[in-house]
DNA sequence: GTAAATACGAGTAAAAAAGTCGTATTTATT
DNA sequence: AATAAATACGACTTTTTTACTCGTATTTAC
């Protein structure tokens, strides 16, 4: 429990990589992938989400690849997990306000405030100080 | 990713429930179960093992059940977590150093920096937090 | 035109979590 | 002594989530 989820390792992997690589322009996911032996389908979409959130920019074509572009500095770890992921939450009933016990539930209150600790923990720490 | 398992979630509730419930002594894992709408078999394994950690004391036969007999401020979310979960960790080479790719990663020093992080949220909480 | 890259939906496999079952033990009650 | 209601616990099954793969389309340097 309260683990990240490979797709997040990964990308973390990637941002780091390309950062290190910035000043040789574009890295592929076919790069990546063989120098850290990770799956490269995998590692390929996750970069596209990336892409898709203006994280990185793709470039198409042989020789084609990803670039950073966004300033790591700017983004939170909460919400890059939250963009990857979906709403980060300790539990379903966190955001998701269907849960059965909802009536009975003796610890609503309680969760949601430690929720709340650690998406600002999350908030707090930037992609920078993973990267850097 | 990032969230508590059911395991904890029902032993939190049988925490806040016990705890309510004090001066009326023992508690059945079925008064639990059915009042919550949780399984009352997974409930019991849960109880059984925090009475093994000495949080909560179990007493056999009919009319038999738990009672609460450690001081909730003592422990923190962190030992409570680790007591029922195992090491809590945001990857598996956290604490696990078999990771196929310990040579080539990039993120291992920062994971482990966040890591720390969240460790330490959850040493500075205590279950008394969550069932007050 | 070809080859090497990104793009992406759909499907499969593996792992983890959640829940169930069976059986043993304890002990208050009758 | 028999019964019944509770805890104890290992083994198993089911469900859910995560991880990964496949197939196919598109882009573009050469
Ligand atoms: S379990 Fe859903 S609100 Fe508490
Ligand atoms: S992925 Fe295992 S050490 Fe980084």
């Amino acid at each position: 429990m309260l683990k990240i989820t490979r797709k997040v390792e990964y990308a973390l992997i990637a941002l780091r990589h390309m950062q290190s690589n910035k000043e040789n322009g574009l890295t592929s996911a076919k790069e990546i992938a063989s120098h850290y032996g990770i799956p490269q389908q995998l590692l390929a979409k996750t970069l596209q989400q990336m892409a898709r959130d203006d994280i990185i920019e793709a470039v198409q074509g042989p020789a084609g690849g990803y670039r950073l572009i966004a300033n790591l500095d700017l983004i939170s770890l909460k919400d890059f997990f939250e963009q990857l992921e979906g709403p980060m939450g300790l539990m379903d009933c966190s955001f998701d306000s269907d849960c059965i016990q909802i009536g009975a539930c003796n610890i609503r209150v309680p969760i949601q405030r430690i929720n709340n600790n650690m998406r600002n923990m999350f908030s707090q720490m930037t992609l920078q100080e993973v990267t850097q």
